[in-house]
DNA sequence: CATGAATGAGTATTCATTCAT
DNA sequence: TATGAATGAATACTCATTCAT
């Protein structure tokens, strides 16, 4: 099996012939990775016949197969596509010099909205792990852990300001982020049509106040003062 | 036809009409159900070769055709296992007459720690929407829904009793829900091996009494007086 | 993706439902590669479906998957066949106690007069290194070599004997085994219709007493007496 | 559907009807079967992909599709260029004048160097024939047929100064270029490395004074006298 | 003339399911 | 009741060829 030379640095050569446009390139793995994250979510994994995502299109089904080597890696650019999405708008969520906790409640509300939009997106989270099962970490979660320092400072100035209690920062937004990872799975799979805004009010009045009343809150303390067993190594 | 002399540990010629011993058709279900449950959750469900079930259970293929109709219905009394297993373990978990506060902070350990040992189930609850999309509310929510009239009435005795907050009792119990749910699917996916004790300390701290300091727990208040929007409609 | 267990030892287990007869597997194979072999000379190795192979045995195609991994293996298998069918034949053509002379003669046009019966057989030599090339030797010649030291044991008996003239055995053999290897070839490839027996009188003519009269063998003297080259490495 | 005005180095409108430069054309097929030759003796036919030739060529695909019609057409016209290099060799190899019996000795071993030194062109005859069955008598023997009248005549010639014994000429020449032919397949799909030189007078001696001593070719007579069934069909 | 983007016919292999024994 | 031989539908991927630029 010859295996194709693949001239990496590209050597111009004689641009005579069709030229390559490579933004039309763009353009087309776009189109064929919208139909395509379609018919994943709608059909499966398997269910899913790139012939059929070929005649959608009106291409060729080896076209589809000129811009991704093969099935998989046309999921991935999906499922990645998916992703990008969603960290723009998380990005965009938080814009600079706001208020941290206005931002976390804001980005609660936005991230549970996405979902809402996003149905299929939820789809390729599942498909993702349950076709090619412990082969790497969920995208999601590569995604989560990359922005998750950011979300720790915002946290540990909060605490710095008082407005947050102390306590075991990386596991309370652990929780948090779970339970809106959570949420947007729950949502999804059991057909709930909630609203996000009331959604988000409701999480936050948990992630803020607790459920306990004031007498209960004493008979469970906080667990703050030596809550550093996991960051803090201390003795 | 002939008839094989060589009886010894063989059933002595099934009277016609006896029913078989359905103890031991359980029995046999069992055996197959526990090699299956683990190659669905390996392999996932495409790669899950009934043949090599089969062979590692040392019986014929079309054994398992008879007490399974076909490989979905197999792959449903797995998960269907799975899911009994787990109501077993909730239903021990809240011994009547005890603390209901202290109840609930026992399940979601137990919860957590169930499905540190049962990863397998996880997988399943994947592959259940991943390979059969959009056919039925997934298992695990029907279960979930079946109990939650039974949280529900905990939570609204604890509210009378003044040991947690008013508020929206459904809303709050789906997020209490979707938070171990979340976690259930992130501590798989993600590799997390925090100790369940632990991880239940760091949520049961959140869930009780939230992230805010008291300052900022008058900044953002609660949603309380009038947040009967859902449950309520009394008046 | 799982590999099938396949206890090796064949544990018997309980013999119950449908036995295998290992003798109907042999007659099975032998079936599936009679047609084979037809199929690959004719239309070649990429030209032949097993599709229509089994349309032509009336079984399904899956059923030659159980009795041969792939394709390849099935074109192994019909080549090993027809090599064994012509060492059967060389081997009865040699009567132990014949004359090693007349048994060579009778050898090579039983040679000639197989491969007339077997042209089926030349393709598939030719396919087999035209569609693997460079993979390994060639099963002509690897049963060759396992001939060949037969032939060579006759040989220094008939030079000891001064039947034959002395000089260098391997190189002859090898030279006598070419001959009729490319005799074998060239009648098939370019249609001759010689008989057998004729073109085995031919052979034999040259082979025994060469081409030149007996003026021109002075001129061009035999390269006995140091024949040695080979061996020797003599100065 | 938009005409890109970039222009630059496009060639500057060719002059209709003057022809392009037919030696120019002759190298760019010569570089393409010189690349070509190598993948289809590499690959094979089937695995001989025309990209990985236009990639390695630097020219397009599309390209080779100027110089040959399609990927038969290739491959025929690189076997030809193969056989007509032998044609030239084997011209060179007699020069006229020189004594015939010499000229055969010396072609015998120009012969074997040539395809010691041209083996992609050996897999190139064998994959002639298996990957077109049955099509056409190859080339190569329709060269050899071309070529057979002058050997004819040789031999003819030799015969009547009583140099060469008279007999079945045509079967005696078939049976030289069958040993001849055999030895070049056998020289490469054996791997051996015998050198020409010496392989050449191994076939010398056995073609010219066969393998009997003087007492068995008694025992085994010359088949001479009227050895004309071929030619003659006389009485 | 040269190119390479587009195409879609063509195919080996798998495996759930059936059913004769 | 248990078996495993038989089946054939289903499917990802390749690559020769075309042709707009």
């Amino acid at each position: 099996m010859q295996v194709r030379a693949k001239s990496d640095s590209e050597t111009p050569k004689s641009p005579r012939g069709r030229p390559r446009d490579p933004n039309l390139v763009q353009q087309r793995k776009e189109q064929i990775l919208k139909v395509t994250t379609h018919h994943f979510a709608r059909f499966g994994y398997q269910d899913t016949d790139l012939q059929v995502i070929a005649d959608e299109l009106e291409i060729g089904k080896g076209t589809i197969y000129r811009y991704f080597p093969n099935k998989e890696a046309l999921f991935r650019a999906a499922l990645d596509r998916g992703l990008a999405s969603l960290r723009d708008l998380i990005d965009q969520k938080i814009p600079p010099g706001s208020d941290p906790l206005a931002g976390f409640a804001s980005a609660i509300e936005a991230y549970l909205r996405f979902f809402r939009e996003q149905p299929e997106l939820v789809e390729l989270f599942l498909i993702e792990r349950a076709v090619f099962p412990g082969r790497t970490k969920p995208a999601y979660f590569i995604q989560r852990e990359q922005d998750s320092g950011r979300w720790n400072e915002v946290f540990r100035h909060l605490v710095r300001q008082g407005r947050v209690r102390p306590g075991n920062t990386d596991g309370v937004l652990n929780a948090i982020g779970d339970l809106l990872y959570g949420t947007m799975f729950a949502n999804h799979l059991a057909g709930r049509n909630e609203s996000p805004h009331e959604q988000a009010r409701d999480i936050l009045d948990l992630v803020f106040h607790g459920i306990l009343g004031p007498d209960a809150r004493e008979e469970f303390p906080e667990a703050h003062k030596d809550a550093r067993r996991k960051t803090g190594k201390k003795r």
